[in-house]
DNA sequence: TATATATGTTAGGCTTACCTAACAATAATG
DNA sequence: CATTATTGTTAGGTAAGCCTAACATATATA
């Protein structure tokens, strides 16, 4: 029986992941501020984690990931990172614009293409050569100028297609 | 006034474009079946689209977008294609899953990330020389080996990077 | 320590999007 | 053309996730 969680569950649990990360406490207004929403919708929602045994929370009290709750939530985190990353070293994509298509696409990407999309930024990030790798500079240049801008050697060596 | 409609909307009016298009007439129950919703949900949803101006539909008659409907529709209809595109081409994924993928995906591209991301499909299937590019040959390589796959020519040329 | 301020919870309401059941209109068939 | 089957609509209900207002607890300070 495995539990699926909604969208919005998952924010809630990645936004406890990210506080707890930089302020080790984590309070129900932090959660609400960093999600934009008011604290009886945060209230709400632990409740609905606790129930679920993703969150310890005790009245008045400070809010804690399960170990279930933790595995689950770097997940989610794991596939935020990997999409920012997508968005912008593959697309150059601004930093804002990615993490924010990153909040909304990392809850329906699954798991299957978050692994292959996570091998594809390895494929790209340890590319051999310097560091961003000559296709990936044509497609900026494909970008710019709606023009290929082609591996001088492959131009001149290759003819035959 | 730019109007905002929800993915479920969304999803109501790529249906109808779909179905649109290989059956010319298109029903209530069409939509459901496609939707995987019940009737009196696709009646709901049409009242809705209507009173946005998006879709023409009068009582017991059959479904026709307007042409503002129609614009909307092919805007989301192209984002799921290039999701599609991409999740097949590159990462290589397979037939369903991509689409499964795409379908929830399209709702949370910004524009500005489609139309890059589309770019980016365009650079890769007008690739010069022959269909698959090699760099996308390495990263298959990659994938299955976890090992890189280097040009030949890049490898015997190429010194100073 | 009494009180004020900040934080958290509960109660009750709203919206979206779904559902079932009951009813209405259209289409198909004896 | 009358009846049945199919399709569509309406009414009313549910669940998720948000809200405000009112109340409760905890913390800080006079």
């Amino acid at each position: 029986m495995t539990q699926t969680i909604s969208s919005n569950m998952e924010d809630y649990l990645e936004a406890i992941i990210f506080l707890k990360e930089k302020k080790e406490i984590v309070r129900v207004k932090d959660i609400g501020k960093e999600l934009g929403v008011k604290n009886p919708s945060v209230s709400e929602a632990l409740g609905i984690l606790s129930k679920k045994g993703l969150v310890k929370h005790k009245r008045y009290g400070n809010v804690e990931l399960t170990k279930k709750g933790d595995k689950l939530a770097k997940t989610i985190a794991r596939r935020h990172n990997t999409l920012v990353k997508f968005l912008k070293e593959v697309l150059k994509i601004d930093q804002k614009t990615a993490s924010q298509d990153a909040c909304r696409m990392e809850h329906s990407i699954s798991k299957g293409t978050a692994k292959k999309l996570n091998n594809f930024i390895n494929f790209i990030e340890n590319s051999p050569y310097s560091g961003r790798p000559q296709w990936l500079k044509s497609f900026d240049n494909f970008e710019k100028t709606g023009k290929r801008l082609n591996c001088r050697i492959r131009k001149s060596k290759i003819k035959n297609d």
